[in-house]
RNA sequence: CGGGGUGUGGCGCAGCCGGUUAGCGCGCACGCUUUGGGAGCGUGAGGUCGUCGAUUCGAAUUCGACCACCCCGACCA
């Protein structure tokens, strides 16, 4: 491609919106422009990159037995009420009208029609399993975009669905995927890591989220080197330190004035934290037969532990949660500073999966000014639920207590789920088995954001002067930069022409600028390998070579070019492929 | 949705205690000079100062409403 004709120009000064460097730098070289909030055009640099990604995701998806299909991005909202989410997602998914007045949604994602398909399409076992993807546009009405491409609203995405028999086959599929998804990211040069993460919106009963760690991600993890455990925040476990056995003492009401923090009670009265239970008060959106309902719920934890909201919603399968008013509190009989779950009625009593096996905690007595030495679940009240709803925290133990939680920050650049039934049985998807017995498919879904992982890769592959991305996703792989000089442009070109038809993918800066324009742009664009032609060069033996990341050239004769080039190439996806590694599934 | 910030040629900014014809740098076009790390000089094009309304003899400048974008939070399949 030569430079002269290229849809894009690089900026001197990025725009000051841009805060991440991947922002500034993809727009400053020119491979994004903005169009409004979180939405993107992608100018032929950006294009040519993802396209590649494209490429290693559908190798690496047909590698598992993947076969490409387009679904529609405007579905009938019909189909999204039969499976509830029409009902349970917010303003996130876009709803409209279409001309006869029928309500229609913007796809954000296609389980629905993965599983309407398999309904018409699957009857019996034999045509089980099978796995189908795109690559495609979704709309997600985030409620705010951020960092650039780190967080947009429409973006590209690959999306595969696993239809299988059974959870063992189901099993497989979804370890196909997790080594699967580790090969496209390694062949494209980015280092992640898989963690466990809640399921979320999607359903289901396993999910693992791929992170690319940076301090500008939007998810907090809980990650061990030494003992490989890493989870999101949301489901992150670590080991409880154990209260003492004890045999359960009666309770006695003592005074305690002015002590509504865990801190002062334990000041106090002389006792750590873990001798005491802390109430937190919560009211959730629940959904009961397509009825959104409010229910108290009346969290109970160890004083020295806090208590997680998304388990929390996970434990009572809440669809929001939001902290009580005091008037809430006050009505099912509590008193804030002193609640208590002795004595309190309408409300949903969960407590943490430590407080059970914490005999004689100090508890609120529901009363101003006083609290409950002796405080035990089961006998002095019953839970409704016990779950672990605690929040792991930088320096916790592990799930295993050999190792050390550490916190880190980290974008989420995949996904795979186990869905289960929760698709096909809402929309009555089944197979026939051998048998003759009518059973519901069991379905996966996976998910990589192609700009997203394109932002990650700028993220990681930058210095001071510009983009530096890997051989396997830079737009090219050399940049030829021609200098003016008497018969310069006529070598240049011959050299462009033989390195093209070679195969080799060029970018050839042909345009009237000065050096230090040139050389500078080049920087920004990131292309891994550069050759300047100059009368320099050429009284020196031949055209200038230089690798993005190194600071030497050296020369190269014009008759060596073309295999020097190949070579250097051939070097770089080298060390690509040196980094395809299998990880172990956990 | 809550909090904060910003809207002035393509980009970065100044002007804003009301007062000429709205300015600077970069970029863009043309000319001459220059030519290995974002050149110099000259000429020129390009702006209803986010929108609407109010105050005023007079508004980029003051006030109000709205809109857009950015940041933090909530949210996030």
């Amino acid at each position: 491609m030569r430079m002269s004709q290229l849809f894009s120009q690089t900026l001197r000064e990025a725009p000051a919106e841009a805060e991440v460097d991947s922002h500034r730098l993809l727009l400053r070289a020119g491979y994004v422009r903005p169009l409004g909030a979180g939405i993107f055009s992608y100018l032929p640099l950006a294009r040519r990159s993802m396209t590649r990604i494209e490429t290693i995701i559908r190798e690496e998806m047909d590698r598992i037995g993947g076969q490409e299909i387009t679904m529609p991005v405007v579905h009938p909202a019909a189909l999204w009420q039969e499976t509830g989410r029409w009902y349970a997602i917010g303003d996130e998914l876009t709803r409209f009208q279409d001309r006869a007045d029928r309500d229609m949604v913007l796809a954000m994602t296609h389980e629905e029609v993965v599983a309407d398909l398999a309904r018409k399409e699957i009857n019996s076992y034999r045509q089980l399993p099978l796995l189908v993807y795109q690559i495609q546009t979704k709309w997600r009405d985030e409620p705010r975009s951020r960092a650039g491409l780190i967080r947009v609203r429409e973006f590209t995405m690959k999306d595969s669905y696993s239809l299988d028999l059974d959870e063992a086959g189901l099993d497989v599929q979804y370890r196909a995927h997790y080594q699967a998804y580790f090969n496209i990211y390694h062949r494209c040069g980015l280092p992640v890591l898989a963690v466990a993460s809640d399921t979320g919106m999607m359903g289901g009963s396993l999910a693992h989220e791929y992170m690319y760690l940076t301090p500008i991600g939007e998810d907090t993890l809980l990650v061990c080197e030494a003992t490989g455990y890493a989870a999101n925040r949301e489901v992150a476990r670590f080991a409880k330190p154990a209260a003492a056995p004890e045999a359960p003492l009666p309770m006695e009401k003592i005074a305690t004035p002015g002590t509504t923090t865990i801190d002062t009670l334990a000041a106090l009265l002389n006792i750590p934290k873990a001798r005491t239970a802390k109430a937190v008060f919560m009211v959730a959106t629940l959904l009961e037969d397509q009825q959104t309902v409010e229910r108290f719920v009346f969290a109970v934890i160890r004083g020295d532990m806090e208590v997680n909201e998304r388990k929390l919603a996970n434990a009572v399968q809440a669809r929001e949660l939001r902290p009580a008013t005091e008037d809430e509190i006050r009505a099912i009989g509590a008193v804030p500073g002193y609640g208590s779950p002795v004595g309190v009625k309408n409300c949903l009593i969960v407590v943490d999966d430590a407080i059970p096996a914490s005999p004689n905690l100090v508890a609120g007595a529901n009363e101003d000014g006083y609290h409950y030495r002796n405080v035990n679940s089961g006998r002095d009240y019953t839970p409704h639920v016990v779950a672990d709803i605690a929040a792991a925290r930088d320096g916790d133990p592990t799930p295993d207590g050999r190792g050390t939680l550490r916190e880190v920050r980290g974008v989420e650049v995949g996904n795979i789920f186990k869905l289960g039934t929760r698709y096909t049985v809402a929309l009555n998807a089944t197979y026939l088995d051998k048998d003759g017995q009518a059973k519901p498919i069991i379905m996966g879904s996976y998910g990589i954001g192609v700009g997203r992982l394109l932002a990650c890769l700028a993220e990681h592959y930058h210095d001071d002067k510009g983009l530096l991305l890997p051989i396997s996703i830079a737009p090219y792989q050399v940049h030829l930069v021609l200098l003016p000089g008497e018969g310069m442009a006529e070598v240049a070109d011959r050299v462009y022409q033989a390195l093209t038809a070679a195969g080799v993918e060029v970018l050839y800066d042909d345009r009237d600028e000065r050096a230090g324009v040139k050389f500078n742009d080049a920087d920004l664009i990131g292309v891994p390998l550069r050759l300047t032609l100059s009368p320099r060069a050429l009284q020196n033996g031949g055209a200038e070579f230089k690798r993005r990341r190194d600071k030497d050239s050296r020369i190269v004769a014009l008759d060596d070019i073309l295999p020097t080039m190949q070579a250097e190439i051939a070097a770089l996806y080298a060390e690509i492929r040196a980094g395809v590694v299998a990880v172990p599934y956990r």
